[in-house]
DNA sequence: TGAAATGTTGGGGCG
DNA sequence: ACGCCCCAACATTTC
Protein backbone atom coordinates (compact mmCIF):
# COMPACT_ATOMS: atom_id res chain seq x y z
CA UNK A 1 0.00 0.00 0.00
CA UNK A 2 1.61 3.45 -1.10
CA UNK A 3 -0.13 5.94 1.26
CA UNK A 4 0.73 9.36 -0.43
CA UNK A 5 -2.33 11.19 0.92
CA UNK A 6 -2.32 10.45 4.94
CA UNK A 7 1.67 11.72 5.44
CA UNK A 8 0.86 15.49 4.05
CA UNK A 9 3.86 16.97 3.38
CA UNK A 10 6.16 13.97 4.74
CA UNK A 11 5.50 11.57 1.82
CA UNK A 12 8.30 9.75 0.63
CA UNK A 13 10.91 11.60 -0.85
CA UNK A 14 12.49 11.07 -4.47
CA UNK A 15 15.45 9.15 -3.23
CA UNK A 16 13.35 6.88 -0.87
CA UNK A 17 10.99 6.23 -3.32
CA UNK A 18 13.22 4.83 -5.43
CA UNK A 19 14.32 2.50 -2.91
CA UNK A 20 10.44 1.54 -2.41
CA UNK A 21 10.16 0.58 -5.57
CA UNK A 22 13.04 -1.87 -5.82
CA UNK A 23 12.48 -3.03 -2.18
CA UNK A 24 9.14 -4.15 -3.31
CA UNK A 25 10.48 -5.85 -6.69
CA UNK A 26 11.98 -7.89 -4.45
CA UNK A 27 9.82 -8.93 -2.07
CA UNK A 28 7.47 -9.71 -4.67
CA UNK A 29 10.39 -12.16 -5.82
CA UNK A 30 10.62 -13.47 -2.04
CA UNK A 31 7.00 -13.50 -1.78
CA UNK A 32 6.35 -15.44 -5.01
CA UNK A 33 9.19 -18.31 -4.05
CA UNK A 34 6.31 -19.00 -0.99
CA UNK A 35 3.93 -18.95 -2.93
CA UNK A 36 2.10 -15.81 -1.70
CA UNK A 37 0.95 -13.63 -3.89
CA UNK A 38 1.57 -9.62 -3.31
CA UNK A 39 -1.36 -7.54 -2.93
CA UNK A 40 -0.60 -3.72 -4.31
CA UNK A 41 -3.27 -1.10 -3.80
CA UNK A 42 -2.60 2.64 -3.27
CA UNK A 43 -4.95 5.73 -1.67
CA UNK A 44 -5.76 6.52 2.57
CA UNK A 45 -4.44 3.85 4.54
CA UNK A 46 -6.98 3.37 6.74
CA UNK A 47 -9.90 3.10 3.26
CA UNK A 48 -7.42 0.39 1.64
CA UNK A 49 -7.33 -1.48 4.77
CA UNK A 50 -10.54 -1.79 5.77
CA UNK A 51 -11.95 -2.29 2.10
CA UNK A 52 -9.26 -5.24 1.99
CA UNK A 53 -10.79 -6.75 5.30
CA UNK A 54 -13.58 -6.68 3.59
CA UNK A 55 -12.83 -7.96 0.41
CA UNK A 56 -10.68 -10.96 2.05
CA UNK A 57 -12.65 -11.50 5.51
CA UNK A 58 -9.51 -10.98 7.34
CA UNK A 59 -9.49 -11.16 11.31
CA UNK A 60 -6.60 -9.87 12.38
CA UNK A 61 -4.25 -6.87 10.62
CA UNK A 62 -0.76 -6.85 11.55
CA UNK A 63 1.29 -3.90 11.58
CA UNK A 64 4.91 -2.53 12.36
CA UNK A 65 4.53 0.57 15.10
CA UNK A 66 6.22 3.34 13.60
CA UNK A 67 6.02 6.66 15.43
CA UNK A 68 5.14 9.37 12.87
CA UNK A 69 2.10 11.84 13.77
CA UNK A 70 -0.08 10.73 10.78
CA UNK A 71 0.91 6.66 11.25
CA UNK A 72 -0.04 7.18 14.51
CA UNK A 73 -3.52 8.42 13.28
CA UNK A 74 -3.87 6.12 10.94
CA UNK A 75 -3.37 3.39 12.71
CA UNK A 76 -6.03 5.17 15.43
CA UNK A 77 -8.84 5.67 12.60
CA UNK A 78 -8.00 1.78 11.08
CA UNK A 79 -8.10 0.10 13.98
CA UNK A 80 -11.80 1.84 14.78
CA UNK A 81 -12.57 1.23 10.80
CA UNK A 82 -11.79 -2.94 11.44
CA UNK A 83 -14.35 -3.13 14.36
CA UNK A 84 -17.19 -3.00 13.22
CA UNK A 85 -15.87 -5.41 10.48
CA UNK A 86 -14.63 -8.47 13.39
CA UNK A 87 -11.16 -7.65 12.76
CA UNK A 88 -8.48 -5.79 14.73
CA UNK A 89 -5.38 -4.13 14.50
CA UNK A 90 -1.94 -5.99 15.97
CA UNK A 91 0.95 -3.61 16.29
CA UNK A 92 4.29 -5.08 16.46
CA UNK A 93 7.75 -3.30 17.25
CA UNK A 94 8.79 -3.21 14.20
CA UNK A 95 12.03 -1.79 13.11
CA UNK A 96 12.42 -0.24 16.40
CA UNK A 97 14.22 -2.47 19.43
CA UNK A 98 11.72 -1.89 22.18
CA UNK A 99 8.15 -1.28 22.31
CA UNK A 100 7.82 2.18 22.37
CA UNK A 101 5.49 2.19 25.25
CA UNK A 102 7.79 0.27 27.82
CA UNK A 103 10.28 3.07 28.07
CA UNK A 104 9.49 5.39 30.53
CA UNK A 105 11.13 7.93 32.92
CA UNK A 106 10.83 7.58 36.53
CA UNK A 107 7.89 10.08 36.72
CA UNK A 108 6.06 8.23 33.64
CA UNK A 109 7.47 10.63 31.44
CA UNK A 110 8.82 10.50 27.85
CA UNK A 111 13.11 11.22 28.28
CA UNK A 112 14.23 14.60 26.83
CA UNK A 113 18.22 13.39 27.52
CA UNK A 114 19.77 10.68 25.44
CA UNK A 115 21.78 9.39 28.32
CA UNK A 116 19.58 8.33 30.92
CA UNK A 117 17.39 7.36 28.22
CA UNK A 118 20.16 4.67 26.98
CA UNK A 119 20.23 3.45 30.38
CA UNK A 120 16.76 3.13 30.49
CA UNK A 121 16.91 0.82 27.39
CA UNK A 122 19.62 -1.28 28.77
CA UNK A 123 17.83 -2.36 31.95
CA UNK A 124 15.16 -3.60 30.06
CA UNK A 125 14.93 -6.92 28.64
CA UNK A 126 16.99 -7.71 25.72
CA UNK A 127 15.33 -7.72 22.55
CA UNK A 128 13.96 -10.99 21.71
CA UNK A 129 16.25 -12.76 19.29
CA UNK A 130 15.05 -12.40 15.36
CA UNK A 131 13.04 -15.91 14.14
CA UNK A 132 13.87 -17.51 11.63
CA UNK A 133 12.60 -16.97 7.99
CA UNK A 134 9.54 -18.89 7.36
CA UNK A 135 9.22 -21.97 4.54
CA UNK A 136 5.63 -22.34 3.85
CA UNK A 137 3.18 -19.57 4.36
CA UNK A 138 -0.56 -20.37 4.07
CA UNK A 139 -1.88 -18.28 0.93
CA UNK A 140 -5.08 -15.97 1.03
CA UNK A 141 -6.87 -16.04 -1.71
CA UNK A 142 -5.94 -13.75 -4.37
CA UNK A 143 -7.50 -10.37 -4.63
CA UNK A 144 -7.69 -7.35 -6.95
CA UNK A 145 -3.83 -5.82 -7.31
CA UNK A 146 -2.42 -2.78 -8.87
CA UNK A 147 0.49 -3.61 -11.17
CA UNK A 148 4.13 -2.44 -9.72
CA UNK A 149 3.38 0.51 -12.38
CA UNK A 150 0.73 2.11 -11.12
CA UNK A 151 3.31 3.35 -8.06
CA UNK A 152 4.84 5.65 -10.25
CA UNK A 153 8.26 5.63 -8.12
CA UNK A 154 10.86 6.04 -10.37
CA UNK A 155 12.15 9.10 -11.71
CA UNK A 156 11.82 9.46 -15.39
CA UNK A 157 12.22 13.34 -16.82
CA UNK A 158 15.06 12.97 -16.02
CA UNK A 159 16.18 9.83 -14.61
CA UNK A 160 18.60 10.71 -11.36
CA UNK A 161 19.15 7.81 -9.70
CA UNK A 162 22.16 6.82 -11.82
CA UNK A 163 24.19 7.15 -8.55
CA UNK A 164 21.58 5.45 -6.89
CA UNK A 165 21.52 1.85 -9.03
CA UNK A 166 25.19 2.07 -8.96
CA UNK A 167 25.78 2.17 -5.21
CA UNK A 168 22.92 -0.19 -3.45
CA UNK A 169 20.77 -3.04 -4.19
CA UNK A 170 17.44 -2.58 -2.33
CA UNK A 171 15.94 -5.86 -0.57
CA UNK A 172 16.40 -8.10 2.22
CA UNK A 173 18.53 -10.91 0.80
CA UNK A 174 20.68 -7.67 0.09
CA UNK A 175 20.68 -6.46 3.92
CA UNK A 176 20.92 -9.65 5.36
CA UNK A 177 24.37 -10.01 3.24
CA UNK A 178 25.10 -6.13 4.04
CA UNK A 179 24.86 -7.10 7.85
CA UNK A 180 26.77 -10.48 7.36
CA UNK A 181 29.79 -8.72 5.62
CA UNK A 182 30.04 -5.71 8.33
CA UNK A 183 29.99 -8.47 11.23
CA UNK A 184 32.47 -10.23 9.72
CA UNK A 185 34.65 -7.33 8.44
CA UNK A 186 34.46 -3.77 9.21
CA UNK A 187 32.93 -3.77 12.52
CA UNK A 188 35.29 -5.18 14.89
CA UNK A 189 37.23 -1.59 13.99
CA UNK A 190 34.09 0.38 14.20
CA UNK A 191 35.43 2.97 17.05
CA UNK A 192 38.10 3.97 15.43
CA UNK A 193 37.06 3.57 11.56
CA UNK A 194 33.53 4.95 11.80
CA UNK A 195 34.55 8.89 11.45
CA UNK A 196 36.80 8.62 8.76
CA UNK A 197 34.53 9.32 5.36
CA UNK A 198 36.33 7.71 2.88
CA UNK A 199 37.06 4.64 4.77
CA UNK A 200 34.30 2.07 4.57
CA UNK A 201 34.33 2.00 8.24
CA UNK A 202 30.45 2.36 8.47
CA UNK A 203 27.08 -0.74 8.39
CA UNK A 204 25.73 1.07 5.30
CA UNK A 205 22.39 -0.55 6.50
CA UNK A 206 20.07 2.82 7.40
CA UNK A 207 18.11 2.56 3.69
CA UNK A 208 17.51 -1.30 4.46
CA UNK A 209 16.77 -0.89 8.04
CA UNK A 210 14.56 2.43 7.20
CA UNK A 211 12.61 0.14 4.67
CA UNK A 212 11.94 -2.79 7.11
CA UNK A 213 13.95 -5.22 5.16
CA UNK A 214 15.95 -5.92 8.63
CA UNK A 215 15.30 -5.26 11.58
CA UNK A 216 16.95 -3.71 14.10
CA UNK A 217 16.80 -6.55 16.73
CA UNK A 218 18.37 -8.73 14.25
CA UNK A 219 21.51 -5.95 13.96
CA UNK A 220 21.26 -5.76 17.61
CA UNK A 221 21.99 -9.25 18.02
CA UNK A 222 24.63 -10.03 15.33
CA UNK A 223 26.55 -7.18 16.63
CA UNK A 224 26.68 -8.53 19.92
CA UNK A 225 27.56 -11.99 18.97
CA UNK A 226 30.36 -11.25 17.38
CA UNK A 227 32.11 -7.92 17.98
CA UNK A 228 34.45 -6.97 20.45
CA UNK A 229 33.85 -4.61 23.53
CA UNK A 230 34.66 -1.03 22.01
CA UNK A 231 33.21 -1.25 18.50
CA UNK A 232 30.26 -3.03 19.59
CA UNK A 233 29.31 -0.76 22.45
CA UNK A 234 30.34 2.43 19.94
CA UNK A 235 27.51 0.80 17.29
CA UNK A 236 25.17 -0.17 19.31
CA UNK A 237 24.76 3.13 21.08
CA UNK A 238 24.06 4.37 17.27
CA UNK A 239 21.69 2.08 17.50
CA UNK A 240 20.04 3.90 20.73
CA UNK A 241 20.30 7.08 19.19
CA UNK A 242 17.71 6.14 16.97
CA UNK A 243 15.98 4.64 19.20
CA UNK A 244 15.84 7.71 21.16
CA UNK A 245 14.55 9.77 18.49
CA UNK A 246 11.83 7.08 17.60
CA UNK A 247 11.05 7.48 21.12
CA UNK A 248 11.03 11.56 20.70
CA UNK A 249 9.24 12.07 18.06
CA UNK A 250 5.90 9.42 19.42
CA UNK A 251 6.02 11.58 22.43
CA UNK A 252 7.05 14.78 20.59
CA UNK A 253 5.16 14.73 17.39
CA UNK A 254 5.88 18.65 16.42
CA UNK A 255 9.41 17.59 16.62
CA UNK A 256 9.58 17.81 12.30
CA UNK A 257 8.27 21.28 12.43
CA UNK A 258 8.90 23.14 15.69
CA UNK A 259 12.23 23.18 17.72
CA UNK A 260 12.27 21.26 20.67
CA UNK A 261 14.08 24.49 22.80
CA UNK A 262 11.10 27.42 23.02
CA UNK A 263 13.87 30.45 22.47
CA UNK A 264 15.19 28.86 19.13
CA UNK A 265 11.66 30.62 17.99
CA UNK A 266 13.39 33.51 18.12
CA UNK A 267 15.94 32.79 16.12
CA UNK A 268 16.90 35.00 13.09
CA UNK A 269 17.40 32.58 9.99
CA UNK A 270 18.47 34.08 7.47
CA UNK A 271 16.46 33.69 3.62
CA UNK A 272 19.09 32.97 1.51
CA UNK A 273 18.54 31.20 -1.86
CA UNK A 274 21.35 32.12 -3.77
CA UNK A 275 23.41 30.32 -0.46
CA UNK A 276 20.67 27.43 0.48
CA UNK A 277 21.21 26.50 -3.72
CA UNK A 278 25.18 26.45 -3.48
CA UNK A 279 25.00 24.32 -0.65
CA UNK A 280 22.33 21.81 -1.94
CA UNK A 281 24.13 21.81 -5.08
CA UNK A 282 27.46 20.99 -3.51
CA UNK A 283 29.05 24.56 -4.73
CA UNK A 284 29.76 26.20 -1.18
CA UNK A 285 33.65 26.63 -1.75
CA UNK A 286 34.35 24.69 1.09
CA UNK A 287 35.58 20.81 0.08
CA UNK A 288 34.39 18.59 2.57
CA UNK A 289 30.93 20.42 2.58
CA UNK A 290 30.60 20.15 -1.35
CA UNK A 291 32.19 16.21 -1.24
CA UNK A 292 29.64 15.47 1.06
CA UNK A 293 26.52 17.27 -0.53
CA UNK A 294 27.67 15.83 -3.96
CA UNK A 295 27.62 12.57 -2.57
CA UNK A 296 24.18 12.53 -1.01
CA UNK A 297 23.16 13.74 -4.77
CA UNK A 298 24.51 10.97 -5.96
CA UNK A 299 24.62 7.81 -4.17
CA UNK A 300 21.15 9.08 -1.90
CA UNK A 301 23.22 8.71 1.12
CA UNK A 302 26.43 10.48 3.56
CA UNK A 303 28.70 9.56 5.56
CA UNK A 304 27.73 10.38 9.32
CA UNK A 305 30.41 12.24 10.10
CA UNK A 306 29.87 14.74 6.99
CA UNK A 307 26.46 15.09 7.38
CA UNK A 308 26.90 16.73 11.10
CA UNK A 309 29.53 19.13 8.94
CA UNK A 310 27.45 20.22 6.43
CA UNK A 311 24.53 20.69 8.47
CA UNK A 312 27.01 22.77 11.47
CA UNK A 313 27.82 24.57 7.80
CA UNK A 314 24.23 25.67 6.83
CA UNK A 315 22.85 26.25 10.23
CA UNK A 316 25.58 28.28 11.67
CA UNK A 317 27.78 29.28 9.42
CA UNK A 318 25.22 30.28 6.66
CA UNK A 319 22.43 30.94 9.04
CA UNK A 320 19.72 28.73 7.30
CA UNK A 321 16.70 27.42 9.05
CA UNK A 322 17.71 23.63 9.68
CA UNK A 323 14.08 22.68 8.40
CA UNK A 324 15.40 23.47 4.93
CA UNK A 325 17.98 21.17 5.68
CA UNK A 326 15.55 18.93 7.17
CA UNK A 327 13.44 19.25 3.40
CA UNK A 328 16.65 18.61 1.02
CA UNK A 329 17.90 15.26 3.26
CA UNK A 330 14.08 14.00 2.96
CA UNK A 331 14.00 14.48 -0.35
CA UNK A 332 17.77 13.40 -1.70
CA UNK A 333 18.35 10.27 1.04
CA UNK A 334 17.30 6.98 0.90
CA UNK A 335 17.63 6.25 4.15
CA UNK A 336 15.21 9.57 4.96
CA UNK A 337 13.08 8.72 8.33
CA UNK A 338 10.79 11.44 10.09
CA UNK A 339 12.12 10.80 13.47
CA UNK A 340 15.68 10.50 12.54
CA UNK A 341 15.86 13.42 9.88
CA UNK A 342 14.34 15.82 12.62
CA UNK A 343 16.07 14.41 15.54
CA UNK A 344 19.54 15.04 13.98
CA UNK A 345 19.10 18.18 12.84
CA UNK A 346 17.74 19.65 15.69
CA UNK A 347 20.63 18.08 18.03
CA UNK A 348 23.14 19.56 15.09
CA UNK A 349 21.18 23.30 15.06
CA UNK A 350 21.64 23.32 18.46
CA UNK A 351 17.73 23.18 19.22
CA UNK A 352 16.57 19.71 20.08
CA UNK A 353 15.77 18.48 23.60
CA UNK A 354 19.19 16.74 24.02
CA UNK A 355 21.52 18.70 21.70
CA UNK A 356 24.82 19.64 20.72
CA UNK A 357 25.25 23.07 21.96
CA UNK A 358 25.02 26.08 19.42
CA UNK A 359 28.32 27.41 19.94
CA UNK A 360 29.80 24.04 18.83
CA UNK A 361 30.60 25.27 15.14
CA UNK A 362 32.64 23.45 12.97
CA UNK A 363 35.00 24.75 11.49
CA UNK A 364 34.79 22.77 7.74
CA UNK A 365 38.46 22.89 7.04
CA UNK A 366 39.45 21.81 10.25
CA UNK A 367 37.09 19.06 10.40
CA UNK A 368 38.27 18.04 6.62
CA UNK A 369 41.93 18.02 7.52
CA UNK A 370 41.41 15.74 10.97
CA UNK A 371 38.43 13.21 8.98
CA UNK A 372 39.63 13.49 5.90
CA UNK A 373 43.45 14.13 5.89
CA UNK A 374 44.61 12.69 3.13
CA UNK A 375 41.84 14.14 0.92
CA UNK A 376 40.47 10.67 -0.80
CA UNK A 377 36.66 11.75 0.52
CA UNK A 378 36.85 14.82 -1.44
CA UNK A 379 39.10 13.59 -4.70
CA UNK A 380 36.11 11.08 -5.26
CA UNK A 381 33.22 13.41 -4.79
CA UNK A 382 35.00 16.64 -5.98
CA UNK A 383 36.66 15.36 -8.99
CA UNK A 384 38.19 18.97 -10.09
CA UNK A 385 40.35 18.93 -6.74
CA UNK A 386 41.37 15.37 -7.52
CA UNK A 387 45.29 16.81 -8.50
CA UNK A 388 46.08 18.74 -5.59
CA UNK A 389 47.77 17.82 -3.08
CA UNK A 390 46.63 16.95 0.61
CA UNK A 391 47.85 19.93 1.92
CA UNK A 392 46.52 22.14 -0.20
CA UNK A 393 43.18 20.23 -0.86
CA UNK A 394 40.54 21.67 1.96
CA UNK A 395 41.61 25.10 1.01
CA UNK A 396 41.75 25.40 -3.17
CA UNK A 397 41.93 29.17 -2.63
CA UNK A 398 45.28 28.64 -1.55
CA UNK A 399 45.86 26.64 -4.42
CA UNK A 400 45.34 28.78 -7.57
CA UNK A 401 42.69 26.47 -8.99
CA UNK A 402 39.71 27.12 -10.36
CA UNK A 403 37.39 26.45 -7.71
CA UNK A 404 34.03 28.33 -6.39
CA UNK A 405 35.03 30.86 -4.20
CA UNK A 406 34.01 30.36 -0.20
CA UNK A 407 30.43 31.60 -0.19
CA UNK A 408 31.34 32.59 3.51
CA UNK A 409 33.98 33.64 5.46
CA UNK A 410 34.35 31.33 8.15
CA UNK A 411 35.35 33.46 11.07
CA UNK A 412 32.56 35.92 9.96
CA UNK A 413 29.83 33.40 9.79
CA UNK A 414 30.95 32.19 12.94
CA UNK A 415 30.75 35.22 14.73
CA UNK A 416 27.48 36.00 12.68
CA UNK A 417 25.94 32.61 14.23
CA UNK A 418 26.77 32.96 17.56
CA UNK A 419 25.43 36.79 17.75
CA UNK A 420 22.04 35.09 16.24
CA UNK A 421 21.95 32.98 19.20
CA UNK A 422 22.56 35.55 21.99
CA UNK A 423 20.04 38.32 20.25
CA UNK A 424 17.39 35.45 19.94
CA UNK A 425 18.48 33.97 23.71
CA UNK A 426 17.55 37.66 25.04
CA UNK A 427 14.29 38.13 22.78
CA UNK A 428 12.62 34.48 23.36
CA UNK A 429 11.02 32.91 25.32
CA UNK A 430 13.40 31.08 27.59
C1' DT B 1 30.55 13.50 18.30
C1' DG B 2 34.44 21.91 18.73
C1' DA B 3 36.93 25.88 17.92
C1' DA B 4 39.03 29.98 19.27
C1' DA B 5 40.67 32.82 22.82
C1' DT B 6 43.12 33.03 26.80
C1' DG B 7 46.13 31.27 30.40
C1' DT B 8 50.13 28.50 32.03
C1' DT B 9 54.40 26.24 31.82
C1' DG B 10 58.90 24.95 30.66
C1' DG B 11 62.94 24.74 27.63
C1' DG B 12 66.30 27.22 25.32
C1' DG B 13 68.50 31.38 23.27
C1' DC B 14 70.72 35.24 24.65
C1' DG B 15 72.44 39.41 26.80
C1' DA C 1 75.37 31.83 36.31
C1' DC C 2 71.35 34.28 36.01
C1' DG C 3 67.20 36.55 34.60
C1' DC C 4 64.66 37.77 30.78
C1' DC C 5 62.14 36.92 26.77
C1' DC C 6 60.17 34.08 23.27
C1' DC C 7 57.25 30.72 21.98
C1' DA C 8 55.67 26.11 21.45
C1' DA C 9 52.98 22.89 23.86
C1' DC C 10 49.56 22.05 26.69
C1' DA C 11 45.51 23.33 29.71
C1' DT C 12 41.51 26.09 30.71
C1' DT C 13 37.86 29.04 29.61
C1' DT C 14 34.58 30.99 26.69
C1' DC C 15 31.52 31.15 22.93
Amino acid sequence: MLDDETPGAWAPGGAARWWLHHSLAALTGDLRSLGVPLTIRRGAGQAVIRDLVAETGARAVHASFSPEPWARQRFRATAEALTPLGARLRLFRGASLFPPDRIRTRGDGAFSVFTPFAKACLALPKPPPPLPAPVHIAAAAAVDSLPESAWDLLPRHPDWAGGLRAAWVPGEREAQQRLAAFAAGAADRYAERRDFPHDDGTSMLSPHLKHGEISAGRIWHTIHAGVPGDSRDTFARELLWREFFIHRLWHHPAMPEEPSRPEFAAMPWRNDPVALEAWRRGRTGYPIVDAGMRQLWSAGWMHNRVRMIVASFLTKHLLIDWREGQRWFWDTLVDADLANNAGNWQWVAGCGADAAPWFRVFNPVLQGRKFDPDGLYIRRFVPELAHLDARLIHTPWDAGTVYPAPIVDLPAGRARALAAFAACRRAGPS
